[in-house]
DNA sequence: TTTTTAAAACTAATGGTATTAGTATATTAA
DNA sequence: TTAATATACTAATACCATTAGTTTTAAAAA
């Protein structure tokens, strides 16, 4: 045990999750969450690396619970099934942790391997219910890109307002997890 | 003619639009653009409305280039192959300016016409390309929906450096419009 | 040519932010 | 009861955006 408690990481992840879901990454400042945590914004670097570093521990807790997410969603299913609940799970977690989300997907330097490990396992994931397609392994590869930057852009453009029609979001992704699916089956059965 | 010449507004936003290019959109300070136009930082003032202004007229400039330069890409060219190209000015545009893209895609306000008309340009550009495939509207819009979030994930995706391993980013990006495009057709042939 | 005018530049000042240095405190372990 | 140590604190600095008020400058009017 630690001479002194102090404040708990997880509660410290949770209250800037907090902060930047409901008011956006950019307000997550380390006033705003000394103030939520009823401590002193210097006090905050004894837990934490300054702004730079609060930002890679949510990059890092963000892509944990993003992966959890997706694991869940997928545990007893397959094929197809797991695909569209892979995508389902993603843009879920997304539009529900804006801020927490935004975070995940910070630009990472290639020192921060811990950041790195935790993308690798959404990614191994990914492979996992692509198995079923039997690509090679660069096809493989192509298409979990291909995957990420549907649920990565649709989720983005989103919450950027970019979709502003009135048009069913809904639809929309179910039309584009489809659009996928039969392009890697039509790609496959080319082969 | 204006009592005093000052600063040129297409420099201003040239100058913007490089150190955003340079350092990142972060980086871009109403000071250190000051600095090197030239000028303090509150003269600025009577050209943009703070560095929120400064950011929206980014956005409009951003989104206008992107438009031009799809615009560009697609003359003279129809179906698969102006749909191919729109996304590769697209991404190209994207990979070139990420700075002055990160602005282009910041969250728009409702009441930012100027901004969402440019974003509806591109909106028309796509459904103009998608044409020949006969797509009903709603269809078409889940399309152009669907294309957008590719290309934009697909951007996005590898500015963060979340595409860190050693594969072809041509080649995933390829890859990635022939599934779309496959997609796309199978779903038409379904009908 | 001289005067007027208005936009654009400036200085000065304020408040908020991150960050560092140094000090006080509280809790565990000896 | 005392010593050690992680944690929180205060104080101070530097940078930033922003506002208010003043000065400058170039074009238009006289």
């Amino acid at each position: 045990m630690s001479p002194r408690p102090g404040i708990d990481r997880l509660q410290l992840l949770q209250t800037a999750a907090e902060l930047a879901d409901r008011d956006g990454l950019h307000a997550l400042t380390l006033a705003a969450l000394a103030g939520k945590l009823g401590v002193r914004s210097p006090s905050l670097y004894n837990h934490v690396d300054g702004l730079t570093g609060l930002h890679a521990a949510l990059t890092l807790y963000g892509l944990q619970t993003l992966h959890d997410r997706m694991l869940k969603s997928v545990a007893g299913r397959s094929g197809e099934d797991a695909l569209r609940h892979a995508c389902l799970s993603y843009v879920d977690f997304a539009r529900s942790h804006p801020g927490l989300y935004e975070a995940a997907l910070q630009p990472i330097r290639p020192d921060q391997q811990e950041i790195q490990q935790v993308g690798d396992q959404i990614v191994e994931l990914l492979l996992q219910i692509l198995v079923p397609y039997q690509l090679s392994q660069s096809e493989a590869l192509h298409t979990v890109r291909t995957l990420r930057s549907l649920c990565h852009g649709f989720s983005s453009l989103d919450r950027a307002g970019q979709f502003a029609l009135d048009l069913s979001l809904d639809d929309s992704l179910e039309f584009m997890i489809q659009i996928f699916i039969d392009g890697l089956t039509l790609h496959k059965t080319r082969q």
